[in-house]
Order: structure tokens, then sequence, then C-alpha cells
DNA sequence: GCTTGACCTCAAGTTGACTTGAATTCGTAG
DNA sequence: CTACGAATTCAAGTCAACTTGAGGTCAAGC
């Protein structure tokens, strides 16, 4: 079977070279070899790139991600972390919701101020005091990514 | 009426001292004056905040934010504009729906591995290449914060 | 009048996810 | 053989959104 190289994977899936070098610095793909430098990849890139993206968009950090490839290389995503994720994609959801109500009643009201109209303030109401959506900061189930060289500065 | 001091502004609603001070230094919020140090905010900043924190729960810029609701509390950019904004919250939302379902879907489905389910691997090509949902990086309609003097070391 | 504690300023550090730049090394076409 | 272009390494830079730390100040309570 036939490798394909650098160039040819940051063609056919959108993603810079220097992102797949740095992908692979933190261990989250790899590549088969080289063909003088050029670093060759197996087929099986692009579908686990498409996975690292759809991760991406549903708001996954690069660790998460990591963390759902099982050692063995496929993927395993524990079935609780999705649903949790989901949950916090509704939230979001609601909170995008109330933000285009907002919106469109800014633009649509006439009152002098919007802080003053009373149904600009019923809906953020709703929204005040506890964060909308939890962002995983430094979260619990986070694997710990290859750290690689950076900041073993001299 | 009584001005709020930071310090209460902080036990109320969640937001650390340190954030209100950089979003003043950014101009997100202001303070109305000072009392011997301790600066002095008007009651309409919770409020504000709670736009802010919808606007972040969005995935907005603190610069989109800003912009969507100018410094003094109305926004500063035309009503159609806003509409635009809320238009392209409407997809976004549209998107998330998908993938929420989608990560449901996944969640639950029974296929071995999820590779193998075929919603999944639909979901998977559909996110492939571009964007599922919009991310605003670094948009054009982006206002520029204050920058305040971080960075003019001398 | 002194202490205390909450605030202040300003510079610098942090984190995640990359990008950029300089100096270098290949494989290939001419 | 030489040039070229695409890739390489490594260190350092960037960006947003804050946080942290050192050193200073003020109002209030004892």
């Amino acid at each position: 079977m036939s490798l394909l190289d650098i160039g040819e994977i940051a063609r056919r899936t959108g993603v810079p070279p220097s992102t797949l070098r740095y992908y692979e610095e933190v261990e989250l793909i790899r590549s088969e070899g080289r063909r003088g430098l050029r670093r060759q990849y197996d087929g099986d890139v692009l579908l686990r790139l498409s996975l690292i993206g759809l991760g991406k968009a549903a708001g996954f950090s690069l660790g998460e991600i990591a963390g759902m490839f099982g050692s063995d290389g496929r993927p395993d995503i524990p079935r609780e972390q999705l649903h949790a994720k989901a949950d916090e994609l509704q939230r979001q959801i609601l909170g995008l919701r109330t933000l285009r109500d907002a919106l469109r009643h800014v633009a649509d009201c006439r009152a002098p101020s919007h802080l003053e109209c009373p149904s600009f303030r019923a809906l953020l109401k709703s929204s005040a005091r506890r964060p909308l959506i939890y962002r995983p900061s430094s979260g619990q189930s986070d694997r710990q990514l290859a750290p690689g060289r950076r900041g073993r500065a001299g």
C-alpha cells in the first residue's frame, strides 16, 4: 500500500503541514516513515484527521480528543462523555438562542436604552448568574498531551 | 442611587475582580468612580456582565461582544448588521443541533465500533473539510478592543 | 495612631493551539 | 553537477483572555 507524503495529506484535508507536524509532536497522529526528509503517512490518518476535526467542532480539546483514541489507535469514545458533550451543546444552544433574541430585540426595540426595556431585562434575567456552559479548562478526564520540547529553552 | 464596589460585583456575579479590571481595561464595562482606591460600579454592569457571559457562552470573542453592545450599553452597529448577526447565530444553532443529535445517536448506537455506525460516518463526511459550525476566530466584523498598555514595555 | 484587609497599578506569566523564521537537507529536473 | 523547491528541525512568536505577584495605598476599626 502506498504512503502519502505530508504535502498530499495537507492538500487533501486542508490541514497545513505545520499543524500536521504539531499533531504528530503531541502524538495525535503518527507518520510511518520518511522519504528523504518528507514524512510519509498511512492513509488512515485521513480518517483520523476527520475525527479530530469533528472533535474540535464539538468543542473537545486536543487532549480530550487524544483520549478518545484507544491505545491501539482506533477510536474508543466513552459513551457517557459523548452524552456529557451533547448536554453541554444543549446548554450552548440555549445560550445562543437567548443571545439571538437579545440581538433581535436590540435591533428592533425603540426604547431609548435597552437596559431600561423590561422585556430585554427579562430576557437576560434567565441567563444571569451561573455559567451557561461548562468550559472545561483543566478537566479531570483530560489526557495529558505529549509536551514536546516547547518551553525547555536555555 | 448607590454604587456598588468591585468586591460586591464580584461576589454577586462570580466574575473575579481581576477579570472586572481587565474588562474595564478593554472597555467592555466602565466604572463610575472610586471610593478611595476602590472602583465603584453602577448596577447596570450586572446586566452587562450577563450579556457578556451570554456572548462568551455562545463562543463570541470579547471583541465581538463589544461590537454587539457598545461601550455605552447600546449597540454601535446598525440594525441590519445586528440582524445579520442574529441570523448567523441561527445557523450556528442549527449546526450545533445537528452535532448534538449526532453525538447522542453515536452514544446510544449499538454498533460495535463508532466507525461502523452509519450516521457517525455520515457525520464525519459532512464535517471533513469545511467546519461544521462557524467558529468566530478572527472575524472581519470584529471590533478592535482597546489594547491597554500591555506590550508597551520599555 | 496603628493595623488590617481589601483594593490598587503594572509587568509578566499562563494555556492551548498553532504559526513563523532561520538555517539546513533532500530528491529530482535540467 | 547545480539549482530548485519542498520538506526538515528547533526556538521563538502569537493570540485571546485572563491570572499572578510584587510593592503600594487607603478607610475603617480598635
